[in-house]
DNA sequence: GCCGTTTTCGGCCCGACTGTTTTCAGTCG
C-alpha cells in the first residue's frame, strides 16, 4: 500500500530534516544535499508516488542518489521518514519554522533554544519584547527588533511568491527610475523575472554605470519604498509598499554581461555554466570570466557563453533542463514569440460572461492584426456567466455570420467554450458542436473529485469527436486554487492520440497549462495553442503571458497552433 | 549526501552587508 503523498509533502520533509541537520551544525554539504533533492522534488512532474509504485529507478534524478531515493520509498511507503523522527528526539523539529524568520538562520536558532528553550515564534517573540535576546553573545538590540519585524512579516504571509503579471508594473517603474540615475549606462530586471517564470519571490536589478553611490542613492528616494533592508554602494535591498523585495546590484560596465547571466540564474543553469569554465581551467563569477587574474569576457552574455563554447541561452530556458546540451550543439530552439501569434482561439463576449460586445471583441482583435478571433462563450452549465443553451449559440452563430460579411483581413470563428460534466459529458448535444468551427472543452466544476475519477472524466470527453481544443487543463490558479488532481501523462498522450489541441492559457491568474507541464505536452507530441480566454478587449493583450510559459517550455513557432493561418488551424483543429 | 570524458574519493560558489564586534560570524542571495 502506497500513501499518496504529494511531491509538495516529501519536499517538504527533506527541507526540515535539512534545516534541523543545520541546527546541529552537520556538514554543510550533507545539508545541502537534501536541499538540493528537495528543489529537484518541487520541479518533478511525475509523482513521486507513482514512481515508487512502479518501482522506478529515482537514482536517475538529478540530486536524488542511493540514500535519498531509499529514504524517498520510505515515506511513500509509511509515511514516515525515520531520519526526521531520529533527530526530533534531540532537536524539537518546529525549531525548522523559526529558520523562516528573515535574519534568524540556524545558528541563531540554536542559541535561542538553547539559552531560553525557544521553540516557537510565540516563544521568540515574547524574549524578544521582553529585550532579552541581547543576553545571547553576540545578539543585540539592533537584532531584537529585526527579528520582532521578521515575525510580524512571516504572520502577515511574507512568503508567498508575486504573480509575474503583477509585479511588472512595479519592476518597469523602478527600472525607468534607476536608469535616470547620474551614470547610470543599462539596467536590467534579471532573476526569476527575466526568466518570466510565472511568480517572482523579489526583483533582482542590475546597472551598470559609473557611480554605484549615486544609483543606490536614488533608489532609496523612490516613492514605493516602505524600507531599507540593507544599503550598500554596490548592493542594496528595499521593500516595497506592496510587500515587494528587490534587490539592486551595480556593477562596472565591463562587468554588466556577467552581472547580468548571474543574477538572471537560475541557480542551476549557473552552476553548469560555472563547472563549463572549471574544465577550462577558468573561473566565472558575476564579474566576468577569468583565466586567473586575467579578465576574458564579461561585458555581455554572448561573449560570455561563445567563450564557454555556448550559443547564447534565452533566459526563459535556463533551468538547466537540458538547454545546456542543446546549447552546446547549437541546437536550441527558436523559441515562439508574440509576434508568430496570429489569431486567438477562446475568447468571451457580452453573450455569456464578456465585458465587450461581439462586435467590439472582432474590431480590437482586428486592430491587432490578427487573421481570425474564435468567439468561445460558456456554454449552459456555467449558469453564472450566462453560458449559452443551444438556442442562443445558434443565434449568436447568425450574428457571426453577418459580422463576418463585413469585416475586412479578420474572421470571426463560431465556438463555444463547452463544460466538461461530472462523468465526461459535455454540455452541449453532439448535433449543435458539429455547426461550431472552435470547441474548447473545459472543466469549471467539480474540481475535487479523486485522481482517477477526474483522469476518466477527460478522457471519456476526449471520445467524443467534436472535442478539439482542452481549455486550461488543470484548472489551477495560481497562489489561489490548487490544481485538478489527474493523471496529466495519460491525458496529454490522449490528447495527442486524437489531435486534441491543449491550451495554455494566458491569463495571469491561470498560465495552465504551466511551463513544466507545457513541456510534458510537446514531449507527448501534442500541439498548443497558446489563448487568451479573453473577457474584454484589453484581455486580449495578455497574449505575451501565455507566450512566455510557452517559451519557458521550449516550444517553437511550428507547436502552436495559432501562430498558423486561418487554413493552417482549420486543419489542425481535428475535423469529425 | 551527491557526483564523475582529469573520478568511486575528494570535491561541493563565494562575495556583500549587518551587527556586534575591536577583526569577524552569521545570514543572504
Amino acid at each position: 500500500m502506497t500513501h499518496t503523498t504529494s511531491n509538495r509533502e516529501i519536499a517538504a520533509q527533506f527541507e526540515r530534516l535539512a534545516d534541523l541537520l543545520e541546527i546541529e551544525d552537520e556538514n554543510p554539504f550533507r545539508v545541502r544535499a537534501y536541499r538540493n533533492a528537495a528543489r529537484t522534488i518541487e520541479g518533478l512532474s511525475p509523482r513521486l508516488s507513482d514512481l515508487v509504485a512502479d518501482d522506478a529507478d529515482l537514482t536517475g534524478l538529478p540530486a536524488i542518489g542511493r540514500e535519498i531515493a531509499a529514504r524517498i520509498r520510505e515515506i511513500v511507503l509509511t509515511g514516515r521518514l525515520s531520519a526526521l523522527d531520529e533527530i526530533a528526539r534531540r532537536v524539537p523539529s518546529e525549531l525548522s519554522d523559526l529558520m523562516k524568520v528573515r535574519g534568524l538562520g540556524p545558528k541563531g536558532v540554536k542559541a535561542l533554544y538553547d539559552h531560553f528553550h525557544v521553540r516557537s515564534l510565540h516563544d521568540l517573540e515574547r524574549v524578544a519584547k521582553q529585550g532579552r535576546v541581547r543576553e545571547i553573545e553576540g545578539f543585540g538590540a539592533k537584532k531584537e527588533a529585526a527579528l520582532l519585524d521578521g515575525i510580524g512579516r512571516l504572520r502577515r504571509g511574507g512568503e508567498r511568491r508575486t504573480r509575474l503579471a503583477d509585479a511588472e508594473p512595479e519592476a518597469e517603474r523602478l527600472k525607468s527610475w534607476l536608469a535616470a540615475a547620474d551614470g547610470v549606462q543599462r539596467v536590467e530586471i534579471a532573476g526569476s523575472y527575466r526568466r518570466r517564470r510565472e511568480t517572482v519571490g523579489d526583483l533582482d536589478i542590475v546597472v551598470s554605470g559609473t557611480d554605484g553611490a549615486a544609483v543606490m542613492d536614488r533608489l532609496l528616494a523612490h516613492e514605493d519604498i516602505e524600507r531599507v533592508v540593507s544599503h550598500g554602494e554596490t548592493r542594496s535591498t528595499v521593500i516595497l509598499h506592496s510587500g515587494l523585495q528587490v534587490d539592486v546590484r551595480t556593477v562596472e560596465a565591463d562587468s554588466f554581461g556577467a552581472a547580468l547571466l548571474y543574477f538572471t540564474g537560475s541557480k542551476e543553469h549557473n552552476v553548469e555554466l560555472r563547472q563549463r569554465a572549471i574544465d577550462r581551467h577558468w573561473k566565472l563569477n558575476e564579474y566576468g570570466l577569468f583565466n586567473g587574474e586575467r579578465p576574458i569576457a564579461g561585458r555581455e552574455e554572448q561573449d560570455l557563453y561563445a567563450r564557454l563554447g555556448l550559443a547564447w541561452v534565452p533566459p526563459e530556458l535556463r533551468e538547466n533542463h537540458g538547454e545546456i546540451e542543446l546549447s552546446a550543439a547549437d541546437d536550441l530552439p527558436t523559441l515562439v514569440t508574440v509576434d508568430d501569434v496570429r489569431g486567438n482561439l477562446h475568447a468571451h463576449t457580452t453573450w455569456s460572461d464578456g465585458g465587450d460586445t461581439l462586435e467590439d471583441m472582432a474590431r480590437a482583435a482586428q486592430a491587432r492584426g490578427y487573421a481570425y478571433l474564435a468567439v468561445t462563450d460558456h456554454g449552459p452549465k456555467v449558469r453564472v456567466a450566462n453560458g449559452l443553451d443551444a438556442r442562443r449559440l445558434r443565434r449568436q452563430m447568425g450574428d457571426i455570420d453577418r459580422l463576418n460579411a463585413q469585416l475586412d483581413g479578420l474572421v470571426l470563428l463560431k465556438g463555444c467554450e463547452v463544460d466538461i460534466l461530472q462523468h465526461g459529458e459535455l454540455d452541449l448535444p453532439d448535433d449543435v458542436l458539429a455547426e461550431l468551427d472552435v470547441v474548447v472543452c473545459s472543466i469549471h466544476y467539480n474540481l475535487r473529485q479523486g485522481r482517477e475519477a477526474q483522469t476518466e472524466r477527460v478522457l471519456r470527453a476526449m471520445d467524443n469527436p467534436h472535442f478539439m481544443i482542452w481549455g486550461h487543463p488543470t484548472a489551477r490558479e495560481i497562489n489561489r486554487r490548487e490544481p485538478i488532481d489527474i493523471d496529466l501523462d495519460r491525458c496529454l498522450e490522449a490528447a495527442a492520440e486524437r489531435g486534441i489541441v491543449v491550451e495554455i492559457n494566458a491569463q495571469p491568474k491561470r498560465l495552465d497549462l504551466k511551463d513544466t507541464h507545457a513541456r510534458l505536452a510537446l514531449e507527448k507530441g501534442c500541439a498548443l495553442a497558446i489563448d487568451t480566454d479573453a473577457h474584454s478587449v484589453a484581455d486580449l493583450d495578455l497574449m505575451r503571458h501565455g507566450v512566455d510559459q510557452a517559451r519557458r517550455a521550449g516550444a517553437t513557432r511550428e507547436r502552436i497552433v495559432n501562430t498558423g493561418s486561418l487554413a493552417d488551424v482549420r486543419r489542425r483543429l481535428r475535423a469529425p
